[in-house]
DNA sequence: TGCTTGTTTAGATGAGCGTCGAAATACTTA
DNA sequence: TAAGTATTTCGACGCTCATCTAAACAAGCA
């Protein structure tokens, strides 16, 4: 996997820096799919701000949608995740290892 | 390791979501032991800044700080970024692994 | 064609934060 | 004690962002 750059790294830290869009993708991420209304139940936010922050995640790719009928699901995408994991991991590090 | 809270895992995802306080960070981490006056150095943002970035730093456990005639030596808590990545590395995943 | 439900967009507001210059503090050395 | 250097604190400014309400858009159903 290609090292992620410096700053895609930074987004995503602030991305997940906000407590609600981090209980949001965590639930995403522990539900095979997830659409708005069973995250809105769980969460004291109005569909509005929950919206905005799916869109944030998505548009780092944090999250993929797919829209059916009435509703628009969500997957969690873990490669993203491994990435920036793997990024923060190797600070400090030799890079020879 | 106990394992960290949700907000601390947030307010740490923030700190590491600010571009310079990330390079900050990962250029303490890449040397034992660091003072201002060598970062300072290396970002173009004004001393003030400096302080401000490596005191949220340390308000969150990522650094400590030793102070030695004129210069405050700066080094990263390795333990600390692990809790973090430990966090999400176990999101969506089975908690009996 | 309406009506209802689910989701997004638009616009506004208030809080938080990164940034700076200047002043204050801490320490060393002459 | 005075002067010089390193770092932090103070006070302010501008911008970003999380949040809301209300309106718009989309899709299913009567």
């Amino acid at each position: 996997m290609a090292k992620m750059k410096d700053d895609e790294v930074a987004q995503i830290g602030k991305a997940l820096g906000d407590p609600n869009r981090l209980a949001i993708y965590t639930q995403i991420a522990e539900h095979d799919e997830l659409f708005c209304g069973e995250m809105h139940a769980k969460h004291t936010i109005s569909g509005a701000t929950l919206s905005h922050h799916l869109k944030v995640l998505h548009e780092l790719g944090l999250i993929t949608s797919r829209k059916e009928g009435l509703n628009v699901y969500y997957r969690s995408v873990p490669e993203k995740l491994a990435g920036y994991l793997q990024y923060l991991n190797g600070i400090g590090k030799d890079p020879r290892l």
